[in-house]
DNA sequence: CCAAAAGTGTTTCTCATACACCCATGT
DNA sequence: ACATGGGTGTATGAGAAACACTTTTGG
Protein backbone atom coordinates (compact mmCIF):
# COMPACT_ATOMS: atom_id res chain seq x y z
CA UNK A 1 0.00 0.00 0.00
CA UNK A 2 3.30 2.39 0.17
CA UNK A 3 6.14 2.52 -1.79
CA UNK A 4 8.14 2.22 1.42
CA UNK A 5 10.79 0.18 2.49
CA UNK A 6 9.38 -2.83 3.67
CA UNK A 7 9.07 -4.44 7.26
CA UNK A 8 7.18 -7.34 7.95
CA UNK A 9 3.38 -5.78 7.74
CA UNK A 10 1.24 -6.80 10.61
CA UNK A 11 -0.84 -10.56 9.43
CA UNK A 12 -3.06 -12.06 11.09
CA UNK A 13 -4.43 -9.20 13.08
CA UNK A 14 -8.03 -9.37 14.42
CA UNK A 15 -10.40 -6.03 13.48
CA UNK A 16 -13.76 -6.07 15.87
CA UNK A 17 -16.25 -3.58 16.55
CA UNK A 18 -17.81 -2.22 19.78
CA UNK A 19 -20.77 -0.89 20.07
CA UNK A 20 -21.20 2.02 22.71
CA UNK A 21 -25.44 2.12 23.08
CA UNK A 22 -26.65 4.39 24.91
CA UNK A 23 -30.16 5.27 26.23
CA UNK A 24 -32.08 8.16 28.30
CA UNK A 25 -34.29 6.81 31.21
CA UNK A 26 -35.80 10.28 31.72
CA UNK A 27 -33.40 11.13 34.07
CA UNK A 28 -30.39 9.48 33.98
CA UNK A 29 -27.81 8.52 30.89
CA UNK A 30 -27.11 4.25 30.67
CA UNK A 31 -24.82 2.25 28.57
CA UNK A 32 -25.96 -0.96 27.26
CA UNK A 33 -23.57 -3.73 29.06
CA UNK A 34 -23.08 -7.57 28.42
CA UNK A 35 -22.13 -10.02 31.54
CA UNK A 36 -18.83 -11.53 30.96
CA UNK A 37 -17.86 -14.73 32.19
CA UNK A 38 -14.23 -16.23 33.12
CA UNK A 39 -11.73 -17.67 34.86
CA UNK A 40 -8.93 -16.04 36.92
CA UNK A 41 -5.47 -17.08 37.36
CA UNK A 42 -6.81 -19.08 40.18
CA UNK A 43 -9.61 -20.87 37.87
CA UNK A 44 -11.72 -18.91 40.13
CA UNK A 45 -15.07 -18.23 37.92
CA UNK A 46 -14.95 -14.74 37.51
CA UNK A 47 -18.22 -12.02 36.18
CA UNK A 48 -18.10 -9.38 34.89
CA UNK A 49 -19.07 -6.61 32.18
CA UNK A 50 -18.28 -5.63 28.77
CA UNK A 51 -19.53 -3.28 25.71
CA UNK A 52 -21.46 -5.32 22.79
CA UNK A 53 -18.90 -6.44 20.67
CA UNK A 54 -18.58 -8.70 17.53
CA UNK A 55 -15.14 -9.50 15.26
CA UNK A 56 -16.22 -9.08 11.83
CA UNK A 57 -16.87 -11.45 9.16
CA UNK A 58 -15.90 -12.12 5.65
CA UNK A 59 -19.14 -10.82 4.31
CA UNK A 60 -19.56 -7.90 6.26
CA UNK A 61 -17.55 -4.32 6.29
CA UNK A 62 -17.44 -2.67 9.73
CA UNK A 63 -20.87 -0.76 9.52
CA UNK A 64 -22.72 -4.17 8.50
CA UNK A 65 -21.02 -5.70 11.89
CA UNK A 66 -21.55 -2.88 13.82
CA UNK A 67 -25.17 -2.97 12.82
CA UNK A 68 -25.48 -6.94 13.48
CA UNK A 69 -24.53 -6.25 17.05
CA UNK A 70 -26.46 -4.30 17.75
CA UNK A 71 -29.64 -6.19 15.72
CA UNK A 72 -28.99 -9.41 17.71
CA UNK A 73 -28.79 -7.55 20.75
CA UNK A 74 -31.88 -5.44 20.97
CA UNK A 75 -34.01 -6.04 17.58
CA UNK A 76 -33.85 -2.51 16.46
CA UNK A 77 -33.36 -1.93 12.92
CA UNK A 78 -32.18 1.27 11.02
CA UNK A 79 -30.96 3.23 13.90
CA UNK A 80 -28.07 5.66 13.56
CA UNK A 81 -24.33 3.54 14.15
CA UNK A 82 -21.75 6.72 14.02
CA UNK A 83 -18.29 4.94 14.18
CA UNK A 84 -16.40 7.35 16.29
CA UNK A 85 -12.95 5.62 17.08
CA UNK A 86 -10.29 3.14 16.69
CA UNK A 87 -8.22 1.89 19.59
CA UNK A 88 -5.49 -0.02 18.68
CA UNK A 89 -3.25 0.51 21.71
CA UNK A 90 -1.38 -2.75 22.32
CA UNK A 91 -1.78 -3.27 25.66
CA UNK A 92 -5.49 -2.85 25.31
CA UNK A 93 -5.55 -6.66 25.93
CA UNK A 94 -2.63 -6.85 28.12
CA UNK A 95 -4.97 -7.74 31.39
CA UNK A 96 -4.04 -11.03 31.87
CA UNK A 97 -7.62 -12.00 32.49
CA UNK A 98 -8.87 -10.36 29.25
CA UNK A 99 -6.01 -12.24 27.43
CA UNK A 100 -7.37 -15.95 29.42
CA UNK A 101 -11.17 -14.99 28.50
CA UNK A 102 -9.73 -14.40 24.56
CA UNK A 103 -7.82 -17.73 23.98
CA UNK A 104 -10.36 -19.87 25.29
CA UNK A 105 -13.60 -17.07 23.16
CA UNK A 106 -11.41 -17.36 20.00
CA UNK A 107 -9.86 -20.70 20.84
CA UNK A 108 -6.36 -19.24 19.15
CA UNK A 109 -3.92 -17.23 20.23
CA UNK A 110 -4.49 -13.23 20.09
CA UNK A 111 -1.36 -10.65 19.71
CA UNK A 112 -3.96 -7.94 19.14
CA UNK A 113 -7.12 -6.49 18.54
CA UNK A 114 -7.64 -3.21 16.66
CA UNK A 115 -11.60 -2.01 17.37
CA UNK A 116 -13.99 0.05 16.11
CA UNK A 117 -15.81 1.87 18.27
CA UNK A 118 -19.26 2.78 17.13
CA UNK A 119 -21.73 4.77 19.05
CA UNK A 120 -25.58 4.58 19.21
CA UNK A 121 -28.49 6.69 20.71
CA UNK A 122 -31.35 4.93 21.11
CA UNK A 123 -34.84 4.63 22.86
CA UNK A 124 -34.66 2.59 26.15
CA UNK A 125 -38.08 1.97 26.12
CA UNK A 126 -38.15 0.19 22.54
CA UNK A 127 -35.06 -1.70 23.25
CA UNK A 128 -35.65 -2.57 26.57
CA UNK A 129 -37.61 -5.39 27.64
CA UNK A 130 -36.52 -7.35 24.52
CA UNK A 131 -35.84 -11.34 24.99
CA UNK A 132 -32.67 -11.22 23.35
CA UNK A 133 -31.41 -8.72 26.08
CA UNK A 134 -31.76 -11.69 28.51
CA UNK A 135 -30.58 -14.42 26.24
CA UNK A 136 -27.14 -11.88 25.60
CA UNK A 137 -27.70 -11.31 29.43
CA UNK A 138 -26.98 -7.79 29.01
CA UNK A 139 -28.14 -4.75 30.90
CA UNK A 140 -28.75 -1.32 30.65
CA UNK A 141 -26.37 0.49 33.32
CA UNK A 142 -26.74 3.95 34.58
CA UNK A 143 -22.94 5.80 33.09
CA UNK A 144 -22.50 6.30 36.90
CA UNK A 145 -22.74 3.29 38.16
CA UNK A 146 -20.52 1.55 35.58
CA UNK A 147 -17.56 -0.82 37.39
CA UNK A 148 -14.42 -2.19 35.72
CA UNK A 149 -15.16 -3.55 32.49
CA UNK A 150 -13.10 -5.69 30.48
CA UNK A 151 -10.51 -4.42 28.03
CA UNK A 152 -10.49 -0.57 27.48
CA UNK A 153 -14.25 -0.56 27.40
CA UNK A 154 -14.23 2.37 30.45
CA UNK A 155 -12.00 4.41 28.27
CA UNK A 156 -13.84 3.52 25.02
CA UNK A 157 -17.06 4.88 26.65
CA UNK A 158 -15.37 7.60 27.95
CA UNK A 159 -14.56 8.88 24.40
CA UNK A 160 -17.85 7.97 23.18
CA UNK A 161 -19.46 10.61 25.68
CA UNK A 162 -16.90 13.33 24.82
CA UNK A 163 -18.19 12.50 21.23
CA UNK A 164 -21.35 12.91 21.94
CA UNK A 165 -21.15 16.35 23.41
CA UNK A 166 -19.68 17.12 20.17
CA UNK A 167 -21.74 15.70 17.88
CA UNK A 168 -25.09 17.05 19.66
CA UNK A 169 -23.96 20.73 18.53
CA UNK A 170 -23.74 20.05 14.76
CA UNK A 171 -26.57 17.54 14.99
CA UNK A 172 -29.45 17.87 17.37
CA UNK A 173 -31.13 15.79 15.91
CA UNK A 174 -29.36 13.11 17.63
CA UNK A 175 -30.79 13.91 20.73
CA UNK A 176 -34.58 13.01 19.89
CA UNK A 177 -32.74 9.40 18.90
CA UNK A 178 -32.74 8.99 23.09
CA UNK A 179 -36.13 10.36 23.69
CA UNK A 180 -39.86 8.45 23.33
CA UNK A 181 -41.57 9.57 20.48
CA UNK A 182 -43.94 12.08 22.28
CA UNK A 183 -41.73 13.82 25.57
CA UNK A 184 -42.13 16.65 27.61
CA UNK A 185 -40.28 19.62 27.84
CA UNK A 186 -38.84 18.44 31.32
CA UNK A 187 -37.49 15.29 29.37
CA UNK A 188 -35.65 16.90 26.84
CA UNK A 189 -33.89 19.75 29.41
CA UNK A 190 -32.56 16.83 31.73
CA UNK A 191 -30.98 14.99 28.30
CA UNK A 192 -29.46 18.35 28.43
CA UNK A 193 -28.55 18.77 31.74
CA UNK A 194 -27.10 15.54 31.87
CA UNK A 195 -25.08 15.83 28.87
CA UNK A 196 -23.56 18.90 29.79
CA UNK A 197 -23.24 18.27 33.46
CA UNK A 198 -25.33 21.36 34.64
CA UNK A 199 -28.48 23.21 35.10
CA UNK A 200 -30.56 24.69 32.41
CA UNK A 201 -32.75 27.71 33.22
CA UNK A 202 -36.43 26.72 32.68
CA UNK A 203 -37.17 29.74 31.51
CA UNK A 204 -34.93 30.44 28.64
CA UNK A 205 -34.64 26.59 27.82
CA UNK A 206 -38.52 26.80 26.58
CA UNK A 207 -37.81 29.92 25.01
CA UNK A 208 -35.10 27.80 23.32
CA UNK A 209 -38.11 24.92 22.77
CA UNK A 210 -39.87 27.38 20.98
CA UNK A 211 -37.21 28.82 18.68
CA UNK A 212 -36.46 25.20 17.62
CA UNK A 213 -39.15 24.66 14.98
CA UNK A 214 -38.81 21.56 14.37
CA UNK A 215 -39.76 20.65 17.91
CA UNK A 216 -43.80 20.69 17.71
CA UNK A 217 -46.08 20.90 20.68
CA UNK A 218 -48.33 18.50 20.69
CA UNK A 219 -52.23 18.83 21.86
CA UNK A 220 -51.91 15.86 24.09
CA UNK A 221 -50.94 16.48 27.90
CA UNK A 222 -49.37 13.49 30.54
CA UNK A 223 -52.19 11.84 32.75
CA UNK A 224 -53.11 10.65 35.89
CA UNK A 225 -49.97 12.92 37.51
CA UNK A 226 -50.40 14.69 40.57
CA UNK A 227 -49.87 18.18 39.43
CA UNK A 228 -50.41 20.24 36.47
CA UNK A 229 -50.12 17.89 33.34
CA UNK A 230 -47.17 18.57 31.24
CA UNK A 231 -47.54 19.28 27.28
CA UNK A 232 -46.16 16.35 25.07
CA UNK A 233 -43.91 17.80 22.08
CA UNK A 234 -42.65 15.23 19.36
CA UNK A 235 -39.67 16.39 16.98
CA UNK A 236 -40.26 16.21 12.99
CA UNK A 237 -37.20 15.39 10.91
CA UNK A 238 -38.96 16.84 7.81
CA UNK A 239 -38.73 20.02 9.01
CA UNK A 240 -35.48 19.58 10.88
CA UNK A 241 -33.53 18.51 7.62
CA UNK A 242 -35.23 22.05 6.07
CA UNK A 243 -34.22 24.34 8.17
CA UNK A 244 -30.50 22.83 7.86
CA UNK A 245 -30.17 23.41 4.79
CA UNK B 1 -14.58 -11.15 21.29
CA UNK B 2 -18.28 -11.60 21.58
CA UNK B 3 -20.75 -14.02 23.17
CA UNK B 4 -23.10 -14.01 20.01
CA UNK B 5 -23.26 -17.06 17.91
CA UNK B 6 -19.70 -17.71 15.81
CA UNK B 7 -19.58 -17.50 12.55
CA UNK B 8 -15.96 -16.88 10.20
CA UNK B 9 -13.77 -14.51 11.79
CA UNK B 10 -12.49 -12.70 8.82
CA UNK B 11 -8.39 -13.62 9.61
CA UNK B 12 -5.61 -12.39 7.40
CA UNK B 13 -7.12 -8.75 7.64
CA UNK B 14 -5.20 -6.32 5.74
CA UNK B 15 -4.65 -3.05 8.25
CA UNK B 16 -2.85 0.14 6.70
CA UNK B 17 -2.71 3.87 7.85
CA UNK B 18 -3.44 6.38 5.38
CA UNK B 19 -2.34 10.47 5.45
CA UNK B 20 -3.96 13.22 4.71
CA UNK B 21 -1.45 16.03 4.91
CA UNK B 22 -2.61 19.43 4.85
CA UNK B 23 -0.85 22.81 3.57
CA UNK B 24 -1.49 26.30 2.85
CA UNK B 25 0.14 28.83 0.65
CA UNK B 26 -0.82 31.55 1.83
CA UNK B 27 -3.81 31.31 -0.79
CA UNK B 28 -4.86 27.81 -1.46
CA UNK B 29 -4.84 24.43 0.53
CA UNK B 30 -2.68 21.50 -0.56
CA UNK B 31 -2.77 18.01 0.02
CA UNK B 32 0.39 16.03 -0.28
CA UNK B 33 0.55 13.58 -2.66
CA UNK B 34 2.79 10.46 -3.92
CA UNK B 35 2.91 9.14 -7.19
CA UNK B 36 2.07 5.76 -8.01
CA UNK B 37 3.39 3.76 -11.03
CA UNK B 38 1.02 0.49 -12.77
CA UNK B 39 0.38 -1.40 -15.13
CA UNK B 40 -3.46 -1.43 -16.57
CA UNK B 41 -5.43 -4.81 -17.97
CA UNK B 42 -3.08 -3.63 -21.49
CA UNK B 43 -0.13 -4.07 -19.95
CA UNK B 44 0.41 -0.19 -20.30
CA UNK B 45 2.47 1.69 -17.74
CA UNK B 46 0.03 4.38 -15.91
CA UNK B 47 0.60 7.32 -13.34
CA UNK B 48 -1.52 8.53 -11.31
CA UNK B 49 -1.41 9.76 -7.34
CA UNK B 50 -2.34 8.29 -4.02
CA UNK B 51 -2.29 9.23 -0.20
CA UNK B 52 0.80 7.97 1.42
CA UNK B 53 -0.01 5.49 3.45
CA UNK B 54 1.65 2.21 4.51
CA UNK B 55 0.55 -1.21 6.41
CA UNK B 56 1.41 -1.34 9.62
CA UNK B 57 4.24 -3.63 11.18
CA UNK B 58 4.48 -5.86 14.08
CA UNK B 59 5.95 -3.65 15.96
CA UNK B 60 3.92 -0.23 16.22
CA UNK B 61 0.02 0.92 16.66
CA UNK B 62 -1.48 3.12 14.48
CA UNK B 63 -0.70 6.19 15.60
CA UNK B 64 3.11 5.39 15.18
CA UNK B 65 2.69 3.58 12.07
CA UNK B 66 0.75 6.92 10.55
CA UNK B 67 3.85 9.00 12.23
CA UNK B 68 5.97 6.70 10.42
CA UNK B 69 4.80 7.41 7.19
CA UNK B 70 4.91 11.29 7.77
CA UNK B 71 8.31 11.15 8.85
CA UNK B 72 9.74 9.14 5.92
CA UNK B 73 8.20 11.93 3.78
CA UNK B 74 9.01 15.22 5.14
CA UNK B 75 11.05 14.70 7.77
CA UNK B 76 8.64 16.73 10.52
CA UNK B 77 8.12 15.89 13.93
CA UNK B 78 6.06 15.87 16.51
CA UNK B 79 3.39 16.95 14.55
CA UNK B 80 -0.35 16.39 15.42
CA UNK B 81 -1.49 13.17 13.83
CA UNK B 82 -5.40 12.67 14.29
CA UNK B 83 -7.02 9.97 13.73
CA UNK B 84 -10.11 10.79 11.79
CA UNK B 85 -12.02 7.82 10.26
CA UNK B 86 -11.80 4.27 9.21
CA UNK B 87 -12.82 3.25 5.74
CA UNK B 88 -13.47 -0.27 5.72
CA UNK B 89 -15.70 -0.75 2.53
CA UNK B 90 -15.48 -3.94 0.90
CA UNK B 91 -15.27 -2.56 -2.46
CA UNK B 92 -12.79 -0.03 -1.60
CA UNK B 93 -10.14 -2.04 -3.58
CA UNK B 94 -12.71 -3.07 -6.04
CA UNK B 95 -11.09 -1.12 -8.95
CA UNK B 96 -9.31 -3.44 -11.18
CA UNK B 97 -6.27 -0.77 -11.63
CA UNK B 98 -5.98 -1.03 -8.05
CA UNK B 99 -6.15 -4.72 -7.34
CA UNK B 100 -3.47 -5.22 -9.82
CA UNK B 101 -1.13 -2.78 -8.04
CA UNK B 102 -1.65 -3.96 -4.64
CA UNK B 103 -1.10 -7.67 -5.69
CA UNK B 104 2.50 -7.01 -7.27
CA UNK B 105 3.08 -4.25 -4.57
CA UNK B 106 2.16 -6.53 -1.50
CA UNK B 107 2.97 -10.12 -3.59
CA UNK B 108 -0.11 -11.39 -2.35
CA UNK B 109 -3.68 -12.00 -2.64
CA UNK B 110 -5.47 -9.01 -1.25
CA UNK B 111 -8.86 -9.08 -0.09
CA UNK B 112 -9.63 -5.95 1.77
CA UNK B 113 -7.74 -3.12 3.23
CA UNK B 114 -9.47 -1.57 6.35
CA UNK B 115 -7.79 2.10 6.15
CA UNK B 116 -7.43 3.84 9.11
CA UNK B 117 -6.90 7.34 7.99
CA UNK B 118 -5.44 10.79 9.42
CA UNK B 119 -5.10 13.54 8.58
CA UNK B 120 -2.28 15.89 9.80
CA UNK B 121 -1.78 20.06 9.36
CA UNK B 122 1.51 21.21 8.31
CA UNK B 123 3.55 24.18 7.58
CA UNK B 124 3.77 23.67 3.94
CA UNK B 125 7.45 25.75 3.92
CA UNK B 126 8.91 23.50 6.48
CA UNK B 127 7.81 20.46 4.89
CA UNK B 128 8.61 21.64 1.15
CA UNK B 129 11.78 21.27 -0.97
CA UNK B 130 12.43 18.23 1.39
CA UNK B 131 14.88 15.56 -0.29
CA UNK B 132 12.55 13.18 0.87
CA UNK B 133 9.36 14.41 -1.27
CA UNK B 134 11.52 13.95 -4.30
CA UNK B 135 12.69 10.49 -3.05
CA UNK B 136 8.86 9.44 -2.52
CA UNK B 137 8.08 11.17 -5.84
CA UNK B 138 5.89 13.44 -3.79
CA UNK B 139 3.76 16.44 -4.77
CA UNK B 140 1.82 19.27 -3.11
CA UNK B 141 -1.66 19.39 -4.98
CA UNK B 142 -4.02 22.15 -4.44
CA UNK B 143 -7.10 20.87 -3.54
CA UNK B 144 -9.27 21.46 -6.38
CA UNK B 145 -6.97 20.44 -8.94
CA UNK B 146 -6.40 16.81 -7.20
CA UNK B 147 -7.24 14.17 -10.01
CA UNK B 148 -8.88 10.66 -9.48
CA UNK B 149 -7.08 8.96 -7.17
CA UNK B 150 -6.24 5.48 -6.39
CA UNK B 151 -8.54 3.44 -4.33
CA UNK B 152 -11.39 6.02 -2.20
CA UNK B 153 -8.51 8.12 -1.58
CA UNK B 154 -10.74 11.11 -2.91
CA UNK B 155 -13.51 9.99 -0.27
CA UNK B 156 -10.55 10.38 2.20
CA UNK B 157 -9.90 13.91 1.57
CA UNK B 158 -13.13 14.98 1.56
CA UNK B 159 -14.02 13.28 4.40
CA UNK B 160 -10.90 15.10 5.94
CA UNK B 161 -12.03 18.35 4.98
CA UNK B 162 -15.34 18.02 6.82
CA UNK B 163 -13.29 17.41 9.80
CA UNK B 164 -11.26 19.93 9.62
CA UNK B 165 -14.10 22.49 9.60
CA UNK B 166 -16.05 20.84 12.29
CA UNK B 167 -12.38 20.07 14.24
CA UNK B 168 -11.43 24.31 14.22
CA UNK B 169 -14.32 25.46 15.87
CA UNK B 170 -13.21 23.37 18.87
CA UNK B 171 -9.70 24.03 18.43
CA UNK B 172 -8.63 27.31 16.71
CA UNK B 173 -4.86 26.39 17.39
CA UNK B 174 -4.73 24.11 15.00
CA UNK B 175 -5.06 26.99 12.30
CA UNK B 176 -1.64 27.98 12.85
CA UNK B 177 0.00 24.71 12.29
CA UNK B 178 -0.70 25.79 8.72
CA UNK B 179 0.75 29.12 8.80
CA UNK B 180 4.35 30.65 8.62
CA UNK B 181 5.53 31.08 12.52
CA UNK B 182 4.68 34.65 11.35
CA UNK B 183 1.97 35.60 9.41
CA UNK B 184 0.41 38.40 8.28
CA UNK B 185 -3.47 39.20 8.65
CA UNK B 186 -4.22 38.59 5.46
CA UNK B 187 -2.94 35.09 5.56
CA UNK B 188 -4.76 34.31 8.30
CA UNK B 189 -7.81 35.68 7.31
CA UNK B 190 -7.39 33.79 3.75
CA UNK B 191 -7.47 30.76 5.64
CA UNK B 192 -10.70 31.01 7.30
CA UNK B 193 -12.48 32.23 3.70
CA UNK B 194 -10.86 28.55 2.01
CA UNK B 195 -11.95 26.74 4.77
CA UNK B 196 -15.41 27.65 4.94
CA UNK B 197 -15.62 28.81 1.84
CA UNK B 198 -16.71 32.42 1.78
CA UNK B 199 -15.58 35.87 1.95
CA UNK B 200 -14.84 37.60 5.60
CA UNK B 201 -15.45 41.57 5.97
CA UNK B 202 -11.77 42.77 6.68
CA UNK B 203 -12.54 45.06 9.16
CA UNK B 204 -14.44 42.27 11.46
CA UNK B 205 -11.82 40.39 11.04
CA UNK B 206 -9.45 42.46 12.52
CA UNK B 207 -11.74 42.93 15.12
CA UNK B 208 -11.57 39.27 15.81
CA UNK B 209 -8.22 38.80 15.85
CA UNK B 210 -7.97 41.71 18.40
CA UNK B 211 -9.78 39.90 20.40
CA UNK B 212 -7.56 36.59 20.22
CA UNK B 213 -5.58 37.37 22.84
CA UNK B 214 -3.29 34.70 21.99
CA UNK B 215 -2.77 35.98 18.43
CA UNK B 216 0.40 38.72 19.07
CA UNK B 217 0.75 41.79 16.82
CA UNK B 218 4.72 42.03 16.07
CA UNK B 219 6.51 44.90 15.46
CA UNK B 220 7.61 43.18 11.86
CA UNK B 221 6.35 44.77 8.74
CA UNK B 222 6.43 42.70 5.24
CA UNK B 223 9.38 43.98 3.47
CA UNK B 224 9.69 45.13 -0.72
CA UNK B 225 5.90 44.78 -1.40
CA UNK B 226 4.90 47.48 -3.62
CA UNK B 227 2.32 49.05 -1.10
CA UNK B 228 1.91 49.63 2.48
CA UNK B 229 3.60 46.81 4.37
CA UNK B 230 1.56 44.18 6.37
CA UNK B 231 2.27 43.47 10.09
CA UNK B 232 2.98 40.27 11.00
CA UNK B 233 1.75 38.10 13.46
CA UNK B 234 2.61 35.15 15.60
CA UNK B 235 0.67 32.41 17.59
CA UNK B 236 1.64 32.26 21.13
CA UNK B 237 0.43 28.39 21.99
CA UNK B 238 1.10 28.90 25.86
CA UNK B 239 -1.09 32.08 26.07
CA UNK B 240 -3.98 29.80 23.98
CA UNK B 241 -3.56 26.81 26.66
CA UNK B 242 -4.47 29.26 29.59
CA UNK B 243 -7.37 31.24 28.19
CA UNK B 244 -8.83 27.60 27.12
CA UNK B 245 -8.81 26.64 30.69
C1' DC C 1 0.22 60.68 -8.79
C1' DC C 2 -1.39 56.19 -9.40
C1' DA C 3 -2.10 51.37 -8.21
C1' DA C 4 -2.56 48.10 -4.65
C1' DA C 5 -3.31 46.37 -0.42
C1' DA C 6 -3.41 47.71 4.83
C1' DG C 7 -5.80 49.33 8.41
C1' DT C 8 -9.51 51.47 11.16
C1' DG C 9 -15.16 52.66 14.16
C1' DT C 10 -19.86 52.86 14.58
C1' DT C 11 -24.37 51.04 14.40
C1' DT C 12 -27.55 47.35 14.42
C1' DC C 13 -29.34 42.96 15.44
C1' DT C 14 -29.48 38.51 17.41
C1' DC C 15 -28.83 35.50 21.04
C1' DA C 16 -27.61 33.96 25.69
C1' DT C 17 -28.40 34.88 30.42
C1' DA C 18 -30.52 36.31 34.73
C1' DC C 19 -34.45 36.43 37.36
C1' DA C 20 -39.90 35.41 40.25
C1' DC C 21 -44.47 34.41 40.15
C1' DC C 22 -49.04 32.23 38.96
C1' DC C 23 -51.36 27.84 37.07
C1' DA C 24 -53.34 23.22 36.97
C1' DT C 25 -54.02 18.86 39.12
C1' DG C 26 -54.45 15.04 42.65
C1' DT C 27 -54.75 13.98 47.35
C1' DA D 1 -56.01 23.77 51.27
C1' DC D 2 -51.68 22.23 50.10
C1' DA D 3 -48.07 20.02 47.73
C1' DT D 4 -46.04 19.25 43.33
C1' DG D 5 -44.28 20.27 39.20
C1' DG D 6 -45.77 23.17 34.67
C1' DG D 7 -45.51 27.17 32.36
C1' DT D 8 -44.75 32.21 31.31
C1' DG D 9 -42.07 37.74 30.12
C1' DT D 10 -38.77 41.33 30.53
C1' DA D 11 -34.43 43.54 30.86
C1' DT D 12 -29.41 43.39 30.11
C1' DG D 13 -25.00 42.47 27.96
C1' DA D 14 -21.94 40.20 24.60
C1' DG D 15 -20.80 39.03 20.34
C1' DA D 16 -21.75 38.82 15.12
C1' DA D 17 -22.60 41.36 10.99
C1' DA D 18 -23.10 45.28 7.92
C1' DC D 19 -20.96 49.08 6.04
C1' DA D 20 -16.73 53.12 3.39
C1' DC D 21 -12.97 55.70 3.72
C1' DT D 22 -7.95 57.00 4.74
C1' DT D 23 -3.04 55.36 4.93
C1' DT D 24 1.22 53.59 3.31
C1' DT D 25 4.40 52.19 -0.09
C1' DG D 26 6.74 51.23 -4.67
C1' DG D 27 6.85 52.25 -9.28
Amino acid sequence: MNNMEHKIPLANNHISVDCVVIGFDGEKLKVLLVRRIGEDSGGEVFHDMKLPGSLIYVDEDLDGAAMRVLNQLTGLKNVNLMQFKVFSSKDRTKNPKDVRWLERAEKAKVERIVTIAYLSLVKIDRALNNKNLNNFQAEWVPLDEVKDLAFDHNLIIDEAMKFIRQYVEFNPSCLFDLLPRKFTALQLRMLYEVLYGKRIDVRNFHKKITMMEYVIPMDEYQQGVSHRAARFYKFDKKIYNKTRR
